[in-house]
DNA sequence: GTAAACTACGACAACTGCAGTCGGATTTAG
DNA sequence: CTAAATCCGACTGCAGTTGTCGTAGTTTAC
C-alpha cells in the first residue's frame, strides 16, 4: 500500500500541467481532464479544492479557468496531496499526538510518527516546477518523448 | 491517504514485541493479540504471512509459537510492510515500468517513481531493532512513559 | 493414546472509504 | 439572454480491507 488517491494524482497532472502552461491565460477544467482521460466533473472537484487552498487562482465565467496560485516552485508535492487528502498519517491514528486513548498499547507511534516526518520530508523537496521540466531524453531514446509531445500549437 | 493497512500495523507490532522478548522461547500468537488488543485469528493470519516470507520462524505444537527469522537489525520496515502488503506502489499502476498503456497520457510516472523511490529507502533504513530499543525519555517528562509501562512481571 | 494448545489455510461476511455521477446555483463574456 | 464556465453538496456503486469461521495438521503433556 502507501498508496495515493487517485484524486490526488489527477491533482498532480493538473498542476504539472498549469505549471507547464503559467504564463498563458487560465485553462478550463474540461481542457485538462480531456487531454489526460479523467472525468470532468471529478476533474473541477479537484480543482476546486485546490483553489480553496490557495493552490490555485479561478476565474469564473465563460472563458474562466485556473491558473497557478503562486510560483511552481514554490509548490511541494506534498502540498497538493495535503490539499486533496488532507493530512498525510501513515497510521490510523496519528493526527493528534493523543490519538486512540484504547491504544495506548500500541507501542509503535513513535517510531511511525518519525517515519511519517521522513516521508513528508521526501514529498516537501519536491516541487511542481521540478515535475514540469521536460525529461532531458539522456537514457531514452527520443522515440517515446517524441510521441508524448502534445505541442498543439 | 498514504496509510499502511491495519494488517501492517499489527505486523510491526508483533515484530517489534518478538524483537524485545529475542532470546525467550517462543511466543504465541494469542499472546501477541491479546497484549495489543488485535483479533487472534487475523494476528495469527499476518503472522504466517511473516513466515512464509522468512521473516519470523514458527514451532508447531502445545508450547508452540514464533520467533524472529533473522537478526532484529537485519529486518527493516519496508521488508515487514511489503511482506504483508505487497510492494509499495505510490500511484495504481506503477510496480511496472510498462503501466496502463491508456494512461500513456499519464505525465507525472517519472516523478512519482523517484519519490517512491526515496520513500522506500527512507523505511528501508529504520530497522526492527531501532523500533524496539525503548525510547530515552530525553524530551518528555518521565510521567506518560512510566504510565505506559506495563510490566507485569 | 487421548486431549489440549498451537500453527496453517482458505473461504466468506461485513464494513469502510474512494471514484465517479447528478443536479442545481452562480458568474461572466458576447 | 444565452452559453460556458466555476462552484458546491449529496448520492450511489464498487472495491479493497477488516474481521470471522471452520477445518486440518502438528506437537506436547498427562
Amino acid at each position: 500500500m502507501l498508496r495515493l488517491s487517485k484524486k490526488a494524482d489527477y491533482a498532480l497532472m493538473a498542476m504539472k500541467h498549469l505549471a507547464q502552461k503559467s504564463g498563458t491565460s487560465s485553462t478550463s477544467a474540461r481542457e485538462i481532464a480531456e487531454q489526460y482521460d479523467i472525468p470532468i466533473e471529478l476533474m473541477a472537484k479537484v480543482l476546486q479544492r485546490l483553489v480553496r487552498i490557495g493552490l490555485l487562482v479561478s476565474t469564473q465565467g465563460t472563458r474562466g479557468g485556473y491558473t497557478l496560485g503562486r510560483q511552481a516552485n514554490r509548490i511541494s508535492v506534498v502540498d497538493v496531496i495535503e490539499a486533496i487528502d488532507g493530512p498525510i498519517t501513515v497510521t490510523a491514528c496519528s493526527t493528534k499526538k493523543i490519538d486512540c486513548e484504547q491504544f495506548s498499547k500500541c507501542s509503535i507511534r513513535d517510531p511511525l510518527w518519525q517515519i511519517r516526518e521522513r516521508i513528508a520530508a521526501a514529498l516537501g523537496t519536491v516541487t511542481i516546477a521540478e515535475m514540469a521540466v521536460e525529461p532531458v531524453p539522456s537514457r531514452e531514446p527520443v522515440s517515446r518523448a517524441a510521441v508524448l509531445h502534445n505541442a498543439r500549437t
